[in-house]
DNA sequence: GTTTTATTTCTACGTCACGTAGAAATTGCT
DNA sequence: AGCAATTTCTACGTGACGTAGAAATAAAAC
């Protein structure tokens, strides 16, 4: 359990670039900002979608764990468990678990790592 | 566009298993006897799929480029296009990729592997 | 070569996730 | 109490996936 719809990542990112919890109705205009805004290219054009399908989608999202709601407020402000970063990693590790060979599969991801990359990694992992 | 369906997953695995080219039929049969000899704790019991169910599976995992068949024998014969290392190793670039930190990704990642791992990943980096 | 049998392709249905949103209920304000 | 904003319920369309029968195709048998 663990892949995202298409909408339901945009709110994710929003929730991720602004790290203050925000109400549905801000994000449903960073929403409507965003679509617009997104390189004018033959794309799904501004939907301007309704509140509550923004509300729908974090019920979604907090029900999937990862979103967090302040009840207290009357607009619920909403605000994302953990960082991108965070969620990511974890996904990298769902993805890993998964495999009863982890050490070929670590081999083959190194294999294919951008040099910086792997610059950062010895840097990371430091000496023994 | 990448996650698998549960039978889609088990199909996957026997393929994975199994470096030959296997053909429904074989496959069919090895699902169900995977289905019978697993643990027997309560979960759901040996299915017997018809072959069809497993040569719809296929196509789809054909389409979704995870597994080749051979058209020219009788009864074709599939087998996995790349092995689950690599196929796991592409999950997880793809999961990373679709990050724009990609840097604290890594960090994060780094930071919650066992200690083994971690030895491992050294080694296969290398000298820095 | 025509019938029979194995194999593959087509078509289809139930379920579930997701995008989407109106209707209904709830709550805060005046 | 009455109104307006907000949230929850309910619902529909679409597409993926598990599942498989019906139809088409090809190989084998006679």
């Amino acid at each position: 359990m663990a892949s995202l719809g298409e909408l339901e990542r945009a709110v994710m990112d929003l929730l991720w670039a602004g790290q203050e919890a925000a109400t549905a109705n801000t994000l449903r205009d960073r929403l409507a900002q965003s679509t617009r805004s997104e390189d004018g290219s033959a794309g799904h054009e501004g939907k301007d979608l309704a509140v509550t399908t923004v509300l729908t989608v974090l019920s979604r999202l907090e029900r999937k764990g990862l979103v967090e709601r302040e009840r207290g407020t009357r607009p619920h402000r909403y605000q994302a468990v953990s960082s991108r970063a965070d969620h990511t990693a974890e996904l990298m590790h769902e993805v890993l678990g998964s495999a009863p060979d982890r050490e070929a599969v670590l081999a083959r991801f190194i294999g294919s790592v951008t040099d910086t990359e792997a610059e950062t990694l010895r840097k990371l992992l430091g000496r023994s």
